[in-house]
DNA sequence: TCAATAGTGTCTATAAGACACTATGGG
DNA sequence: CCCATAGTGTCTTATAGACACTATTGA
């Protein structure tokens, strides 16, 4: 096992986000559009260059600042937080046709963003349904088209970080993540519903997370920004791992 | 968002192996000693180079074949199997003092092999439990001794793959993946107990594992091989994902 | 008033944990 | 014989899922 620092292939790293959100009852996706070759025109996902003092997680972290103006995580920030964490490594040798690209992928969970286009460089962001992004398990995308496939590997990328999310709200608190600071069960079960594409029993759900010790703290108000009878509004609590998990119906 | 090739910095890229096995009822990895410096004298995870032309899977399958002389989930091939699968990825700026390095970390687990002492071209490796290489998380090592740190960021590393292991067989499996491709429920269950350090109740085990659909196929034969009443031998069935899971006993 | 959502209670089926009991080999 | 492990059955308790019912707002 000769270890020779002089004889390493050289590799480009790159970190690309998989940043997803809950919009309108649905789960988006973030996608730019690539302004030159290869994938000119193409949707992507966001990312770039890890600098050469830069770890791997600020890497990633920058990246979001720099598309969404989102803060990954970072307690006492004035601006709005997000779950940042490590998806996986994409590395054949065919995916960049340019060079030998290694790219660590992460997934962020955001609430919804104000600005429904995210400010800094990326002029042409947008957030997107997965389903317009990329096929679901039924081969077939929505309203019975074929999306046009992301540039690289990204549709692939994007299908992980997707059923990374998808499993991950199962048995831990992440799906605050998609809420605002303080909201209401039933908003968190309308994320539930976006993310799974289920249909969820309120009463059922009510019980579950209310009698879950750790997972919703109340605070106190209550809101009627949904209609209906006033709910409490809830801030996430410190619990991470859900025991027993969420279950997510199937079939 | 300038994506300019001649402008990357250059990275060496690596995969790291965390390879469990149970044996003697213990959760064991392999570990080499490395012969130069950095860290000379030292224990470390096996791992290497990846090479220009070769995917990230395709390392660690072969830096695997090299270290231990397994296949990595090869049907057909007449050579000892084992899962792999990968694990994260580590990029601190400081990992390695000589150079900037990459390295993708992965898992395999692997039944346990008939020669103590792996061949290929790590004369200095060795088997060794997981609880002699790091500290548990009560903090203290085994026997009350603090473990000698391994190289680099390997503690890290190993630390993660093994409770990737504890939680992955809770809800898949993967737990066949330790035994010979012929067991009984007793060794499984074993297997079980060695993983999460606990005991569990035969009669439930037997009662679980037998009445989840697709996890064991019954080959016709038993064996003796532990002692008392002949048991049933079993293949790992069908099923990856067990619904309900597993449930590790916890407090 | 109605429509909408919030929240509680009750029943049933499933499954986990505890544990008594029987079965079948080797020394 | 005893001792080991294999395998089955039974009881209790916890909880998911189905669903009836009440509560509280805005239009």
């Amino acid at each position: 096992m000769p270890y020779d620092p002089a004889a390493f292939p050289p590799f480009a790293v790159t970190v690309d986000l998989v940043v997803l959100t809950v919009r309108r009852h649905e789960l988006c996706a973030l996608a730019v559009r690539r302004g030159e070759p290869p994938y000119q025109g193409r949707w992507a996902l966001p990312g770039g260059f890890v600098r050469a003092e830069e770890d791997l997680t600020a890497a990633a972290a920058r990246e979001l600042n720099e598309e969404t103006g989102l803060r990954a995580h970072d307690p006492g920030s004035s601006a709005a937080e997000a779950h940042l964490e490590q998806l996986a490594t994409y590395g054949d040798p065919q995916r960049d046709p340019r060079m030998r690209v290694v790219s660590v992928a992460h997934l962020v969970l955001a609430p919804d963003l104000p600005s429904p286009t995210p400010g800094g460089d990326a002029h042409s962001a947008r957030w997107a349904p997965v389903d317009t992004l990329i096929a679901g398990p039924g081969g077939t995308g929505r309203e019975e088209e074929q999306p046009i496939p992301l540039a690289f590997d990204h549709d692939r990328i994007l299908s992980d970080g997707v059923e990374r999310a998808r499993s991950k709200i199962e048995y831990s608190s992440l799906a605050t993540a998609f809420c605002p600071s303080e909201f209401t069960v039933g908003e968190l079960r309308r994320v539930y519903e976006a993310v799974w594409g289920v249909v969820l029993d309120p009463r059922n759900f009510h019980r579950k997370v209310t009698g879950t010790p750790g997972f919703l703290v109340p605070t106190g108000g209550t809101t009627t920004r949904q209609g209906g009878r006033p709910a409490q509004l809830f801030r996430a609590g410190g619990a991470t791992l859900l025991n027993p998990p969420m279950l997510r119906p199937e079939v």
